[in-house]
DNA sequence: CTTTAACTATACCGATTGGTATACTGGTAT
DNA sequence: ATACCAGTATACCAATCGGTATAGTTAAAG
């Protein structure tokens, strides 16, 4: 592995765990083999490192939704293949996802928050995208597309959530089609089933 | 307002703006107007400061959530008065909540998460009473309580986010009592109503 | 009048922060 | 042979980090 790759894997594990503000630069030069002008001669700053990290595993991740958020007159089953797509990126790389999470509820004015919030934004118009597409399967949405999206990415989240609670191995973090199958459920018919 | 006060006000103000880490004592001290080792006599080390700003405001969380969530012999009924208190804790203290999610979502291994993480744990653990206590009305639960639990938190949260979104002025964030009837409608009989 | 305790300021600590000026390496193109 | 260039290391920068030793200052209690 290059340096440029053993730097970017470092600084992934380390923003990770104890945060984008919490780890310095020089940290995550030791950890990789090299020294910090080495780093800056890469990405130039602290945020670049981070902006360039999030580029590229973003692409991984929105091509995945991309092909997995097509509408195919079949709300349940593109949801089906959503929350698949879902579940096995964040597994596949739980770091990252996490990561996200975690930028994402940084605060506002913060670094961090700044830097990923446009690539959240694109991934979050995946989820509206299926739900406008399903229209003619929920009838008027009166502008409720949003509030679908944003459940439903609730529901996939916090599912997420409280599995990494319990096990500290994140690798497992293998969730089942038939619990995919009782999340869709519980959102499409509510608990009452 | 005394020092004491006036650090915990300003250090609730910033760490919710740059985060636990983004954000240094010797600000916080200038901010409300004292010096660093009056700020280290009241709160001992940094982390005291969380600490002691996490249980202060969790009081009141606690005592509103208490009892709202008393079971009442109707499900519905418990969750639109939880909900209620959720959405009036939030917009009475905004920023302290949003504070309290950017520290679960943050490390694992970082010093603010270790520090909320059992007063969050406390949190969650009403939202189970009311599925527990629910049993009846919902039949064999199969040890779901945790997953209604938590998808119904997710709801509430990411409803709350987004709204966050786009009003930039926290303050205004109400949720009125249309909205909540929606959301709980969606949770109980799911989208297809 | 003095002791005590709560509180606050001056001035400092070593360590680390993000970032850089400069020089050097090895390989490649002219 | 030489000029160039991507990449790397040594050594440094001012600023800030979390934290503290010490010396007041103030007001109430004995």
């Amino acid at each position: 592995m290059d340096n440029r790759e053993m730097i970017l894997k470092t600084a992934k594990s380390l923003f990770y765990a104890r945060g984008y503000d919490g780890v310095g630069v020089q940290e995550i030069a030791e950890k990789s083999g090299v020294t910090k002008p080495t780093l800056y001669y890469y990405f130039g700053s602290k945020k670049g490192l981070l902006e360039q990290l999030l580029t590229r595993d973003f692409q991984l991740l929105e091509a995945e939704m991309e092909q997995a958020t097509v509408y195919q007159g079949d709300l349940r089953g593109t949801l089906y293949r959503t929350a698949r797509a879902f579940f096995d990126s964040v597994s596949r790389d739980p770091e990252f996802y996490l990561l996200l999470m975690a930028l994402f509820f940084s605060g506002r004015k913060s670094e961090g928050f700044r830097t990923v919030y446009p690539f959240l934004e694109r991934y979050y118009q995946f989820f509206v995208k299926i739900f406008e597409s399903a229209a003619g399967e929920l009838g008027n949405m009166r502008g409720r597309q949003n509030q679908f999206a944003v459940s439903f990415t609730g529901c996939l989240q916090f599912y997420l959530l409280v599995r990494s609670r319990d096990t500290e191995d994140l690798s497992s973090m293998q969730v089942s089609n038939e619990e995919i199958e009782e999340l869709l459920q519980q959102f499409l018919y509510g608990i009452y089933t």
